[in-house]
DNA sequence: TATGGGCTTGACGCCGGCGTCAAGGTCAAG
DNA sequence: CTTGACCTTGACGCCGGCGTCAAGCCCATA
């Protein structure tokens, strides 16, 4: 039994961060008398785990779907956990393309990049250019 | 000598892109007595070029540093572009940044992806737990 | 009692590249 | 004159994961 401010020391996050989560449906939170949120133990392996899956690239609808299997430190994988594998699956495709993307991407600027070198070189070289033009090419 | 919807029909942009471009200092445009905008035949090339940028990830800060560059059809180096090479060259950086973050994430989630489906098979395979051998785990 | 640290909800800010009204001016054609 | 296409500036919306006030309550301690 802990509150908010214990929770995110441990578990490395903010306070805010904890509270969007439940707002998220992330995490639930009981009250103590006077409002205050009360916390499980168990709570700060589950704001560690939803920290990690947001950083790793999984959005908050995506780590909603692992529900209690959150809250185990090792979120190790059960029958009831089928879930994670859809979700697990369904992000690698995502990566794949994000990945195919940039990759395609990196190719066409390596490409202009290159011709963009090679016609600087041949103007560099090119007599009838520039007399005084002191700064070499910088790479 | 044209307005703002010629130069967006003919560079594939909308009008409100090219204003944003303007704003952002990518392009720039005289105004007609009645304040429309006139633009000059190679903002054409420009705003496509803009555009193509953009759509390759990079950020309009990026894209203004191209300055007249841009203006060129195709945006051939010339010793006082030699900006761009840096800007290229950062930017390959940065890709190679994020696509090497992502392939990362990817190993992690296929690892855990792997974990998940192995104990659920020994799951299913235990004979306290599978009456009838049916179905395999599916992918 | 007063202080001060921790807690509450509510709500705006951020970032980028525009989309999408809103309210109004311009001008050629009918 | 009226229509309607095209133009202007201004300003909010979006999306996600919080950061960062603001205003105010709870409670232990000096």
């Amino acid at each position: 039994m802990m509150r908010i401010g214990e929770v995110a020391r441990r578990a490395g996050v903010t306070p805010r961060a904890l509270r969007y989560y439940e707002e998220k449906g992330l995490l639930r939170a009981r009250r103590d008398h006077n409002g205050y949120r009360v916390y499980e133990e168990d709570t700060v392996h589950a704001a560690r785990n939803i920290a990690r899956l947001l950083r790793a690239g999984l959005s908050s609808e995506d780590v909603a779907r692992f529900g209690d299997c959150l809250r185990r430190e090792r979120m190790d994988p059960s029958p009831d956990c089928a879930a994670l594998l859809e979700v697990y699956t369904a992000r690698l495709a995502m990566l794949d393309r994000r990945i195919e993307a940039l990759t395609e991407l990196r190719g066409r600027l390596a490409e202009e990049a290159r011709r963009l070198r090679a016609a600087m070189a041949a103007h560099a070289s090119d007599p009838d250019r520039s007399p005084g033009r002191r700064e070499p090419v910088q790479a």
